[in-house]
DNA sequence: TAGTGGTCTAGACCACTCA
DNA sequence: GAGTGGTCTAGACCACTAT
């Protein structure tokens, strides 16, 4: 009976394909069939199935069926924590120094991000985030002081820009861009590290109910990586 | 009242949770109230809900009720497709060259990563990824031919190794990490860039059932960049 | 121990899309 | 037009855990 679960019967379908029962592209039995197969209602093989779509292993269409994804494109979530919250999972103290503070129109390039009209004015924000004292992470963000208006008054020498967005503008969305950039002087004087050094870049934008609230690059130093299963 | 979609209550309570009418870390109303106030199934609500708790948007605990995640982690789905499916999505000619392939014991670090025992062969594989006869990608691999025998007749001058493991042991699991590194001689000679350019990098290790299947590194030519919504 | 989410069921209707 | 997945419902029982 407990073989029933939704869960059980995924492994179970997932493991029909994995031994290659079903080969790549190839249409798999219905939900009613399966149901009865199983011995479940077919809102169960349902639940199953639809688990499996959402990770990239199936394909469901109406009417079509459902076939084993012929293509398997890997799939991997990460996340994206607070650097402070990184910096104390490595078991180091967290500290951070705002380096730059300015309000001014920016660059065309993030003006556009930002969907700003010329010339309106924004923030600039430089933030260097230590850990035990030494750079962890160099950020550069603009932030639409239109559409967050409070972050003038925030007291971002004791919360970093970051986690008072978070907390202030929870769940906005966005895009994430991962890359690899070789350190500018800048970048390396913040980071205490070598000019040219390759260093990881996360570089990130975010909006909220079609506003855009802010964007960053986010430079990691030396040796850092991100992980994730698949 | 109005929809009793999933998908419209669980906005709507996102919605809800955006515009702080429930605070970071507060308890939300239980199923039951809200499928009266929505007038609709438990069901439908608990859908609803578990969605948003897979994004990470609320916590939810058997007894303890559903509260809005206090600290929002962003979460980032990522596609890792296979190489020629890039290359030809941006418009290119995708062609591959094998420029090593030896059986050998692999260095200890490949050996452990494997699971294998000291000594044991395995096979050595070194792929430079072109895009319209430019180099792409670089990928280095090492295979366990234990696990997956067929490969040594597999014709992988004409499919790379990695499409031909997608299609011979799809759905394996393992981990993916993400890095930026400097590129050393060989990389750099591979993809034609300078000895030193920011590369950035995917590692990635893959099992089936237990048993690792291969290894490889992914070194794509300067200014990649890995995109995803948020 | 009581309350909350987790899940299964059986039945129903709808929406999409392939032939 | 017909077949398949998508979803909602009402009810039931279970599993976990906070108090």
């Amino acid at each position: 009976m407990s073989s029933h679960s939704h869960h059980t019967i995924r492994q179970a379908i997932l493991d029909r394909i994995q031994t290659g029962e079903w080969a790549l592209g190839e249409l798999i039995p219905g939900e009613a069939m399966l149901a009865d197969e199983y011995g479940c209602a077919r809102t169960t093989i349902n639940r199953a199935l639809q688990g499996l779509a959402n990770d990239g292993v199936v394909i469901r269409k109406r009417k079509g069926g459902t076939r084993v994804c012929d293509m398997p494109v890997r799939q991997a979530k990460f996340n994206i924590p607070v650097v402070r919250e990184q910096v104390e999972a490595l078991g180091s103290v967290y500290r951070h120094q705002v380096t730059r503070r300015v309000e001014k129109a920016p660059p065309t390039a993030v003006q556009k991000r930002l969907g700003l009209a010329p010339g309106t004015k924004s923030l600039q924000l430089d933030t260097v985030h230590l850990a035990d004292d030494r750079p962890f992470a160099f950020e550069t963000r603009w932030v639409n002081t239109r559409a967050v208006p409070a972050i003038l008054d925030a007291p971002l020498d004791e919360i970093s820009a970051n986690e008072w967005l978070v907390q202030t503008v929870p769940f906005s969305s966005g895009d994430v861009v991962f890359c690899a950039v070789n350190a500018g002087k800048d970048v390396a004087e913040a980071l205490g590290a070598r000019e040219g050094a390759a260093v990881f870049v996360i570089d990130r934008t975010t909006s909220l109910a079609g506003e855009f609230i802010t964007t960053m690059q986010l430079y990691y130093r030396e040796g850092y990586q991100l992980h994730s299963q698949l």
